[in-house]
RNA sequence: GGUCUGGUAGUUCAGCUGGUUAGAAUACCUGCCUGUCACGCAGGGGGUCGCGGGUUCGAGUCCCGUCCAGACCGCCA
């Protein structure tokens, strides 16, 4: 027997007990005579003690010995501390060992295996087993757990069924570039890693299955982000029989058990906007609603002013920075230097400044008068103690530019709060969006997302301006989840394929087994997809998902750990009938 | 594919306009220490300043190239 206790339980009525405790050693603390060791697991830490006295002499000497991370199995008698230590639960007691067994000796770690630790981020991934040993990675690993239970836990007893799907799949064109894999089997073919199980699942309910599950590694050769790993896992969901509104409804009581189960915060009815209003509104399809900032559209109240930029501008736009005319020139300065860098790429920023007397002090008082400055305040819903920021320019630019800017203001104020939760759904996506360098339109969500009814006799006039049945769910400025009601009749799937670009032979080739089983009895579909890896870190108060994947692959993709990707040998190559190009 | 930031002791970092023997903290090793828990005290070892080239009397420092890491843009149906 390794253990009778972990290392996290025992307490003050313990006393007297003979116990047995294994782990490993987080610090040795010698006195000359006397020895304390903290032993540790994923329990807790508890406190042994070695005394010139009353600990013999052999294992007095071996515990000596011990270094940082030696595995060790200790018996002894749990005795009370002279000396309390109230900042453990285990603080109140120590274990006088008599017998010490060192399973296993460690080299002194690469760094220390402490809460704040001295790794930096490069050192910790390649050690990442030792990172694991660390507290709060040791955390988020557990917190993680507890979110994939409760979305088990609430799908399963919705009726929902977990059907596992295929990981060797076909590779198509569309969407992100595939992860593919030679076949030995079949000379100069190829899998593709799937990057969501969505015609797998589709077809789940063409067989039937009604409500599905899966929490799926899906895969994107794309490049990577902080919250962008090319392995990731989805809560893959779809229902038969179903509309948006049941999909919507359904998937809003998954994400409020979430944050009742896991953080014990209600949320009434999660709010739902366009996309239009979403892009008009905040610049970008996935707002952070824990703040206002608004934009406000000053193209009317700016024009034929002799300021030549507002002017020659295809959108003016101002927000309200909130008490933010305590900014002095400096700071404002900064900010304009911020949004200037290339990756934001705003060529200036004009501000008003909303005094508390009323008056206004902008950086453009020679093109507007103080009715003009009250007019920009009343657009953007600014206050007294307010600054209005102002950007223009060309349309897009310019929204994705304040938008920028609003996320970056927000961060300085400290309104992004992340243990505030603002979930909504962003509907009425786009069906197509413009694609400049292949020069035709792409599907913006996938090519079988079903159009709204209302707006197929678009899609011959003015294909970009049809609607789609598509509903992203939002949380603090992340997408979390996406779906759609899918297209579930060959007619309609050949016809979005037309407009896709495909010729008939294509679509039949890559996608005819889909098609095919749409003729024998397909029932009305839809579903939504959340990406897991964000949704956990987002309701544990992170940026980065990589602190909650046990094993995750760095910025290019690779894994320093094992040091993968890597070269494989002739003889496998042979076998896999390749020849490398470089 | 692009922009930016960084690479100096096991680790995290400092090192100014180029100028003696490249520092600090921590970790590690040795000794001391009658209740530690971020123990304390004294001492010690530890460096190809990512790599290659250039400028210079002289380069950790400046220039060019390259590799690695991170953030972002493009990309991610």
């Amino acid at each position: 027997m390794y253990r009778s206790h972990n290392n996290g339980e025992l307490r003050l009525a313990n006393q007297n007990q003979e116990i047995t405790l294994s782990g490993w050693v987080q610090k040795t603390r010698d006195k000359g005579f006397l020895i304390w060791v903290d032993l540790r697991d994923r329990y807790g830490i508890t406190q042994l003690i070695f005394d010139e006295e009353r600990t013999a002499k052999e294992v007095f000497e071996k515990a000596k010995t011990l270094g940082r991370e030696f595995v060790i199995q200790v018996t002894g008698k749990v005795i009370e501390r002279e000396a309390k230590n109230n900042n453990i639960p285990t603080g109140e007691i120590e274990i006088l060992v008599s017998s010490l067994t060192i399973l296993n000796k460690s080299e002194t770690p690469p760094f220390t295996i402490e809460d704040e630790t001295d790794g930096g981020e490069d050192i910790r991934m390649k050690y990442r087993y030792l990172d694991i040993r660390r507290n709060p990675v040791r955390e988020n690993l557990i917190f993680r757990h507890k979110v994939s239970m409760e979305v088990r836990n609430y799908l399963s007893k919705e009726g929902f069924i977990d059907v596992e799907t295929p990981y060797l799949i076909k590779s198509t064109p569309e969407g992100a570039r595939d992860f593919v894999v030679p076949s030995r089997m079949n000379a100069g073919q190829f899998y593709a890693l799937p990057q969501s199980p969505q015609t797998f699942k589709q077809l789940l309910m063409v067989g039937g299955m009604d409500k599905y599950f899966q929490i799926v590694k899906c895969f994107r050769d794309e490049d990577l982000r902080a919250d962008r790993q090319p392995e990731f896992t989805q809560i893959d969901c779809e229902m038969a029989f179903v509309e948006q509104e049941d999909i919507l409804n359904t998937f809003e009581g998954l994400t409020k058990h979430l944050l009742k189960e896991i953080k014990n915060i209600d949320i009434d009815k999660f709010p739902r906007i366009t996309y239009d209003y979403a892009i008009k509104t905040y610049g970008n399809d996935k707002p952070d609603i824990r703040f206002d900032m608004k934009f406000g559209e000053l193209n009317e109240v700016t024009q034929h002013k002799d300021f030549g930029v507002f002017n020659s501008a295809e959108l003016v736009i101002g927000i309200a920075v909130p008490s933010g005319n305590k900014f002095s020139r400096k700071e404002i300065d900064k900010l304009i230097k911020w949004i200037k860098r290339p990756q934001v790429g705003a060529l200036g920023m004009i501000y008003s400044r909303c005094n508390d007397d009323g008056t206004y002090k902008s950086s453009v008082d020679k093109f507007y008068d103080q009715d003009d400055l009250a007019k920009w305040a009343e657009i953007t819903n600014a206050k007294a103690g307010d600054l209005v920021c102002v950007l223009s320019g060309d349309a897009n630019k310019v929204r994705t530019q304040m938008s920028a800017l609003r996320m970056e203001l927000a961060e300085q104020l400290g309104l992004r709060d992340p243990e505030v939760f603002a979930p909504l759904w962003v509907v009425d996506f786009p069906l197509l969006e413009w694609d400049e360098e292949t020069n035709r339109f792409h599907a913006m969500h996938h090519p079988f997302t079903s159009p709204k009814p209302e707006d197929i006799e678009l899609l011959k006039t003015e294909p970009a301006k049809v609607r789609a049945n598509a509903y992203d769910m939002v949380l603090n400025g992340n997408e979390i989840g996406g779906g759609s009601i899918r297209i579930h009749d060959k007619a309609t799937q050949e016809m979005m394929f037309d407009y896709l670009g495909f010729t008939k032979e294509e679509a039949q080739e890559q996608f005819g087994f889909l098609m095919n089983a749409f003729t024998y009895g397909a029932p009305p579909h839809g579903g939504l997809a959340f990406g897991l890896d964000r949704l956990v870190a987002i309701l544990g108060g992170q940026e980065t998902i990589r602190d909650f994947i046990a094993f995750p692959k760095n910025n290019s993709g690779r894994d320093v750990m094992i040091d993968a990707p890597s070269n494989i040998d002739k003889e496998q190559l042979k076998e896999l009938n390749l020849k490398l190009d470089l």
